[in-house]
DNA sequence: AAATACCACAACCGCGCGTTT
DNA sequence: TAAACGCGCGGTTGTGGTATT
C-alpha cells in the first residue's frame, strides 16, 4: 500500500532550528507532554515535519541528556557493546542513559571507528577483519539469528560489560553529570539541554532581551526553566518528562525499543518495572555471579564473539 | 592572510514495526 | 484481516568550524 509522506513537503522547514522554534517547542511539550507528534507542529504552529520535532526534543531538548565529552569509560562501554550488539544504537544508547542513540552514533561513526581501525591496522587485534569490526557483522546477520547469538553468548556479554565498568570503579556509572553550569567560552563542552533550555528561556522570554542567550545562566528565571527537570535528576527527569509517551532515548532505555526493551530484560535480568537506572540492573547483573538465569541453557550452538577487550 | 582539506555534528530520509481502525 | 497510521531506528548527507598548507 502506498503511505503517504509523514508530513507535506509544501511548507515544511527544514534545515537548523533556530531558538524560537526550541522554544515553541519545548513549551509545548511542558505543557502536553511529549508524544502525539502528529499534532505537535499543528499545534504549535511550528512548519515543521512532526519527525523533526519528535528528533529535536529527543536529541537535544529533552531534559538530562548529556552532550559531548565521552569520557573514557563510556567510551569503552560503547565499543564494548558496539561489538555485541552492533549498530544497535539505541539498544547501546539504553546503558548510556544520558546519552542520545544519535550522539552515540556520531561520536562511533567520527571517533571510535576511526581508533579501533587505528588500533587493528598497528596492532593487528582485529578479530573480525573489515573496518566495521565485530559488531556490525552480528548486525549484518539476520534479526533473529543476531538475538539468539546475544542469547547464546551472555557469557561473553557479561565479559566484556564487566571489564568496561570496571575501567573506572571510582566513578559508579556513567550516569554522573558534570557539574553545569559550562564555564562561558567553553566549547569542549556541551551545556546540558535542560540548561539550553533555561538559557533560551531566559534570553527569549524577556523583552527586549537579544537573541543570544545569557552566558551560563546558573538561576533559571523563567517559570518554564524552573519546573523542568533539572540535569542531576537525569533518568528520573528523562523518565518522568517521558512518562506519559513512549519516545526518547531514555524512555526507550527503559522499556521502549523493541529490540532494546528484549536486550535490557536478557541482559540485565530485570523487567521494565520502575524504571531504575539501566547502569543498576547492569550493575547487578554484573555482580551476581550466580548466573543461573536460563541463559546457560541458551549455551548450544554458541558463536564465540570474540573477547571485546581485545579493542585496548 | 587566504585557500583548501578535514573534522564534527545536526538534521534529514527511508524503512520497518507495532497499533489502531 | 488488511489497510492506514504513528513512531522509532539506523544510515546518510549537509553544513559550519577548525586545522593545515
Amino acid at each position: 500500500m502506498g503511505r503517504p509522506p509523514c508530513c507535506d513537503k509544501m511548507g515544511v522547514k527544514k534545515g537548523p532550528w533556530t531558538p524560537e522554534e526550541d522554544l515553541m517547542l519545548v513549551s509545548y511539550i511542558q505543557e502536553h507532554g511529549p508524544g502525539n507528534w502528529r499534532a505537535v507542529p499543528t499545534n504549535t504552529g511550528l512548519m515543521r515535519c512532526s519527525k523533526s520535532c519528535r528528533l529535536r526534543w529527543t536529541n537535544y531538548l529533552r531534559p538530562g541528556i548529556k552532550r559531548g565529552n565521552f569520557n573514557d569509560q563510556e567510551e569503552k562501554l560503547i565499543v564494548h557493546l558496539q561489538a555485541l550488539l552492533g549498530n544497535r544504537w539505541a539498544a547501546i544508547a539504553s546503558y548510556l542513559p544520558e546519552r542520545t542513540d544519535n550522539d552515540i552514533k556520531n561520536y562511533w561513526n567520527t571517533h571510535l571507528k576511526k581508533k579501533l581501525k587505528k588500533m587493528q591496522d598497528a596492532g593487528g587485534g582485529g578479530h573480525d577483519g573489515g573496518s566495521e569490526g565485530a559488531g556490525v557483522t552480528k548486525a549484518a546477520a539476520p534479526k533473529g539469528q543476531w538475538e539468539r547469538r546475544l542469547q547464546t553468548d551472555i557469557h561473553t556479554a557479561r565479559q566484556a560489560l564487566r571489564d568496561a565498568l570496571s575501567l573506572e570503579p571510582s566513578q559508579p556509572t556513567a550516569m554522573a553529570v558534570p557539574a553545569l553550569p559550562t564555564p562561558p567560552g567553553s566549547v569542549t563542552t556541551y551545556a546540558s539541554s535542560a540548561d539550553n533550555i533555561a538559557r533560551l528561556l531566559e534570553g527569549w522570554m524577556r523583552p527586549g532581551s537579544s537573541s543570544k542567550g545569557p552566558e551560563a545562566s546558573g538561576s533559571t528565571s523563567s517559570t518554564t526553566a524552573t519546573t523542568r527537570q533539572q540535569p542531576q535528576c537525569s533518568w528520573d527527569g528523562a523518565a518522568s518528562a517521558s512518562a506519559s509517551h513512549s519516545g526518547g532515548a531514555a524512555g526507550a532505555a527503559a522499556a521502549q525499543t523493541p529490540e532494546g526493551s528484549t536486550e535490557t530484560s536478557k541482559l540485565a535480568g530485570a523487567g521494565a518495572g520502575g524504571a531504575p537506572p539501566a547502569f543498576s540492573m547492569l550493575e547487578n547483573w554484573l555482580l551476581d555471579d550466580g548466573m543461573g538465569h536460563g541463559e546457560a541453557g541458551l549455551m548450544d550452538d554458541v558463536v564465540p564473539l570474540g573477547d571485546p577487550s581485545e579493542f585496548f
